[in-house]
DNA sequence: GCTTGACTTCAAGTTAACTTGAACTTGTAG
DNA sequence: CTACAAGTTCAAGTTAACTTGAAGTCAAGC
């Protein structure tokens, strides 16, 4: 068992940030007798999920989720996780291909003068399709 | 001229978020006689350049920055764009290169089931220098 | 002349993912 | 026994990029 320092770390995350990351129900801990955390070794594995997942671009609440497909009594299979990253291969397929898509804006639209809001594609927000949410930040996904 | 809402309407970028780029000296405007905005034309291209850097990923800061080195008073030549887009190439590379590390990570070491903390590069944020700033969220970038 | 719609400013609210601070308790080394 | 480090909770602060709401002005059609 290991205490919050142990789990930061080893994992590099922040201890406020284990707290965090158990108030939204991410990990688990069980208390020692003075109220302190213990956290099974395998927490720490899980962290990496997480940690890998953010930089994947997922949110901590589609983390959760996630989390929650995998099985909580055993350890997951190599099904288990194949499942997952299928999903998450053609999120990243989707976001190397917006990027490529960008880069080559960058030497055909605007390297050639032509960036209009009318003419160009790849500026033009309305070709991709309606908002979700507040504002034009949802275009950057 | 345009008023707010035509320039809304032709750029997709809601009339509160045009205020709030010019708030922020990202795009200006003249006053009518009444104290209403009027754009010029050429505030659509600025527009269209703002947006194409947040899909690559630019902050609205980082965006005022670039701005400021094109040319207030005269139409950005082709040269001026090429040393802009020259850094937003290595950007784009860059992000891209991660996202293919990341997904090789998917097959080879979550697929594998190695996901660990201690060995694996991609899950352990140790290996990804400093953090510059409060919390994990800064690994992402 | 009156209503309706577009516009204005300014202050405050929103979301994610944490961090920071206050006030307090526990564990450990000497 | 006494420091002092490490842990706890809970509330409030942080950042980016906007949005929303209140309260008021302006312009146009009937």
């Amino acid at each position: 068992m290991l205490t919050i320092t142990d789990v930061s770390q080893r994992s590099g995350v922040a201890s406020s940030a284990l707290r965090f990351y158990e108030e939204r129900g991410l990990i688990v801990s069980k208390r020692a007798g003075s109220g302190h955390r213990r956290f099974p070794r395998s927490v720490l594995r899980r962290i990496a999920f997480i940690v890998f997942a953010q930089r994947i671009g997922l949110t901590l609440e589609e983390i959760g989720a996630e989390l929650a497909k995998l099985p909580a009594d055993r350890m997951p299979t190599r099904g288990d996780w194949s499942r997952l990253s299928g999903e998450w291969m053609k999120r990243i397929d989707k976001r190397i291909a917006e990027l490529q898509r960008l880069r080559s804006g960058l030497t055909e639209c605007i390297g050639c003068g032509c960036l209009s809001i009318d003419r160009c594609r790849l500026a033009n927000p309305a070709d991709t399709a309606g908002r979700k949410g507040p504002g034009p930040r949802y275009w950057l996904g």
